[in-house]
DNA sequence: CCTACCGATCGGTAGG
DNA sequence: CCTACCGATCGGTAGG
């Protein structure tokens, strides 16, 4: 809290409790602005007539750049949320809960349409979200690689896995 | 300190230090039994014989369980070391750069034997490891699935998605 | 928004 | 291995 003050010029930790309530206070709000973040993303796919693989590319695209441009708060979606007390812990994971389940919702879509070749769909849907999330830990906004490309690239090489032969 | 005396049926964290000689000690141990237990693991079947696809497969099912069957110290090993000081930090990326460098190299390997479809070596590495890795966050040993049929399934799907067509 | 301060907790040590 | 304790740090508050 200390840092956070002197990064806002403010003399000592004790300023900052004039501008907010707590500390989980600035948790509880990066933690939202990224759901709102992936949400935002990912409902106007999902809204669209698109066949499952193409969907399921558009969405993963979009997750991975969301991720891409947000490295900070991801961090906290994906890792700080654990700090959270209850009730506003439960309240956080009942909506990454939901937007995982879009996920879950284009993989099964896929598979009931004949497009996917038979996996258990919590695996794939798991597997998924985990080679898009460990970006967190390996992409670097100034790397070899541009976020596009990988974004296409990861989005290829999945589909290229589920799909029928 | 004083939760993991208090486990050793010891009073007061202070007997702890007749045994250690710092909490970081401790960390550094468990990231270590951790890199013993990846690599125990890797190198009969590094030594094999066998194709870049079957290599890689019995690679990704070793990995895992490996997770599976060492969630603590996958936590260590994934997360925890961050908090180690140098040199032992470097010391232990070092480590764990070499024994990713492994993977990358099996995947190298079905690139140049023309076993796998064209991809970037890098992102296919890293997509792999991330794949399983993330298993720390979601694999409970009392859940649905089994270690092994995770791993299958995992190797199974990947290999799917790497292979020419 | 600043100054001064509080109580709790933490890793670790002294001395036995 | 125990008792007693230290100095540093932390989130937060009182009073202005």
């Amino acid at each position: 809290m200390r840092e956070i003050a002197d990064e806002l010029d403010m003399k000592g930790g004790g300023s900052l409790y004039a501008h907010i309530k707590g500390k989980e206070d600035l948790l509880w709000g990066i933690a939202n602005e990224a759901a709102d973040a992936f949400f935002a993303a990912l409902e106007p796919i999902m809204a669209c007539d698109l066949s499952p693989d193409q969907k399921l590319y558009n969405a993963m695209v979009a997750h991975i750049l969301v991720i891409a441009q947000h490295l900070g708060a991801a961090a906290v979606y994906f890792d700080e949320w654990r700090h959270l007390t209850e009730p506003r812990r439960s309240a956080f994971l009942q909506r990454r809960d939901d937007y995982e389940r879009l996920f879950q919702a284009l993989i099964h879509d896929g598979l009931a349409k004949g497009a996917f070749a038979p996996v258990d769909e919590r695996i794939a849907t798991l597997n998924i979200l985990s080679m898009m999330n460990a970006l967190r830990h390996w992409y670097r906004p100034d790397g070899r690689l541009a976020a596009q490309d990988i974004a296409a690239s990861i989005a290829s090489m999945t589909l290229n896995g589920l799909r029928q032969r």
